[in-house]
DNA sequence: GTGGTCTAGACCACG
DNA sequence: GTGGTCTAGACCACG
């Protein structure tokens, strides 16, 4: 399926390439991810945006986050 | 008045915990509680969240903490 | 009579210095504080050392916190 | 000189290890060393004896300690 | 070995 | 980008 990512909205486009990064493997299980500050700067986006990348992809559970602790790779990762 | 008590920061929902404890007659006047390491093991917290509980409690009168000793069930309780 | 002031923690003593400054009208009732932040910076001291010397000022009504907006001169100071 | 250490006070004993590390060069200068704690288990003394020993190397400038954030090698070890 | 203070730095909730 | 909460772990002061 063809899809024109750039029309996304941004914090699309950022989900999606953390998905990627997740689904190549970048990230071990249960591994402490970048903190909030780290992601937004990778990504040249504001932290708001960032998190609601975050967000999606802690409904689709894949990652979790631990409050005062950071962001981690959920357990289950089919 | 409905609240939804779960959105409540944990360390006041941790305070009415020990507050009902309290009510219920758990301790004695007097009597020493669990230490601070204790309780915060107990409740799951980080021992800094338990303190900011039991502050409360101390602004309330129920609680008293006694430097290098522990926290104690306050004098006067009507 | 006599005390020694060095001997108190940081956060009293921040407090005291913060109350002078108000006392002695460096800032506007309902002007906004510098941040948190930058207070902690001027003050040399952790962010959380200087929330507990404005949360002092808070109890005495000197201070007025708004979230997400700042801290703020209160309104009644006779 | 000859002197009797097993005589010695408990604390000087462990200072006077401390200072010999110290001076084998076993920390970098500006190094933060292993906690009180740690270093208590380590020489297997109570954490009051270790803080004694600690004072003692302070006192002599071969030593700091930063509140909340450990102790370290002082800077000037002539 | 307890409570008290301080640092450090994370995420959260509100604009 | 602010104040709010929470974690983590250090040294301090009192017994």
């Amino acid at each position: 399926m063809v899809m024109n990512y750039e029309a996304l909205p941004l914090y699309i486009q950022i989900a999606q390439k953390l998905r990627e990064s997740i689904q190549q493997g970048v990230y071990q299980v249960e591994e402490k991810l970048p903190s909030e500050h780290q992601l937004s700067e990778r990504f040249g986006v504001n932290r708001h945006t960032l998190r609601r990348a975050v967000s999606l992809l802690k409904e689709e559970g894949l990652l979790r986050t631990d409050k005062g602790r950071g962001i981690f790779l959920g357990v289950c990762r089919t």
